[in-house]
DNA sequence: TAAGCGAATGATAATCATTCTCATTATACT
DNA sequence: AGTATAATGAGAATGATTATCATTCGCTTA
């Protein structure tokens, strides 16, 4: 058998995914940081015919399924990655600049509140706030 | 001396409060959620004359100052409140509906990170997504 | 107190990510 | 193949936020 380089979805009783969506997955794949939608979006279209609404329509889709999550950013733009990433970070109010924090200090804290609400949690934001360095002292 | 219900800021170098950032601080001191921008605009113009913009320009200076604080919606909208105040959420993905959750998880987490970044950490964000109960079941 | 000046304000236009519309096309099933 | 259903795409619409720019405010100084 020849390799897939394709992520096939396994659940039980949702409908295959589409070419669109499944390729919007394939390329999250590749990924090793969040994406905004449009930029998502010119990557598909180097490689394949696709429109923006359909991007959209394809990671709406991925996300209610929980195979990928999306983090607002602080201009309105939705970030997209895989659920299984589990990245967060400290981001500077005055410059905007966003420094990886690792490892994720919740993961455990989601694994012990499952159980105890009626909800089934597919992912966590966690993001901290505040001054970088360099913006602390030329705020003064 | 008669009672001032204002809050004034304390800060060593920053310039004073504005009446109009004033009033937006005030008012966020009377709110028990958070609140979009728009919607804080409406509550004050009930009071007083003051431009959208303004309240935009009050809130950005303020959450500068470390006094407030913001959360973008998933419909990319901010929503302000008082950096003292810590609420998080369960959120659902199909409907929307939110759920509180408390206490903060990750408050003391807050306090053993600061001193190990070269960062002045102001706020967190946390929110868990998912489903909730009778979303996962209209699912099917 | 009057003049001067930089910051703040407000009305409005511009921006821009996202969503909506609807005609067309692909897909599943008989 | 023929029909029902869902997906797609082009472009318009939406709506929160931001940029403009002329006017006003607050404060210092003569
Ligand atoms: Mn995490
Ligand atoms: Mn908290
Ligand atoms: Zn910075
Ligand atoms: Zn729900």
């Amino acid at each position: 058998m020849k390799s897939d380089s394709s992520f096939k979805e396994s659940a039980a009783h949702s409908p295959r995914l589409t070419r669109h969506q499944q390729a919007v997955l394939d390329l999250l794949h590749q990924q090793t940081d969040a994406l905004p939608a449009q930029e998502l979006y010119s990557l598909l279209r180097q490689r394949q015919a696709i429109g923006l609404a359909t991007v959209y329509r394809a990671l709406e889709t991925l996300k209610l399924r929980g195979l990928i999550k999306s983090r607002m950013g602080a201009n309105g733009e939705a970030f997209y990655s895989l659920v299984v990433s589990d990245q967060h970070y400290l981001t500077c109010l005055q410059c905007g600049q966003s420094f990886p924090l690792d490892p994720c200090p919740v993961q455990e804290l989601e694994t012990h509140l499952q159980p105890s609400v009626p909800f089934k949690i597919y992912y966590h934001t966690l993001e901290f706030f505040g001054l970088c360095e360099p913006c602390v002292q030329s705020i003064d």
